[in-house]
DNA sequence: CCAATGATTGTTTAA
DNA sequence: TTAAACAATCATTGG
């Protein structure tokens, strides 16, 4: 990954010392799910913040790839566990203890799934731009003017039976 | 009942 | 390059 060449070697004696968030980043997608959400209901017909059913999520990391596999072993030996804090504390600290040879397994996976992803990433660029031009190309825009306002639908009304 | 949260690390992506 | 957001999971909690 040559960017700068020396230049950037001479920076090498730098400590990091430069992560405001890397500590623990409390719920930061919260954030953004919460704006994210406080838009849609304002802009409601807006063409922005359309949703995406075709957009492809990250790749998972290798740490994810074996998260899965850990998880269930995890639960295996507790089933008991309440949070999924527990198996994530449980997980990182296992992964960190792993060596690369073990790792190695799970970051081949991640690969595979990183392939995969650029493919569906080709579809969902091929797909917008397909729609690229007016609204959706989902065909259904009698549906949009459905869901205009229908939330002043008042209490659900027998939902709340177990006080 | 629906949505958000918490905790982990790695990859993705934008500027 | 750097910094930040987001990926899965699922019991629990709040509104």
């Amino acid at each position: 990954m040559k960017v700068t060449k020396g230049k950037a070697a001479a920076r090498k004696d730098k400590k990091e010392a430069l992560k405001p968030v890397e500590d623990r980043r409390l719920g930061k997608r919260k954030a953004a799910l919460k704006a994210d959400k406080s838009t849609k209901k304002l802009a409601k017909k807006e063409k922005l913040a359309k949703k995406d059913p075709n957009k492809p999520k990250r790749p998972p990391s290798a740490f994810f790839v074996f998260l899965e596999e850990f998880r269930k072993v995890y639960k295996q030996e507790h089933p008991n566990v309440k949070a999924v804090s527990a198996v994530g504390k449980a997980g990182g600290e296992k992964w960190k203890s792993m060596s690369e040879a073990e790792k190695a397994p799970y970051e081949a996976k991640a690969a595979k799934r990183k392939s995969d992803y650029e493919k569906l990433m080709a579809a969902y660029n091929k797909k917008q731009e397909s729609m690229a031009d007016d609204d959706e190309e989902e065909s259904d825009r009698s549906k949009s003017e459905v869901n205009d306002e229908d939330e002043e639908t008042g209490e659900v009304g027998g939902v709340c039976f177990f006080t």
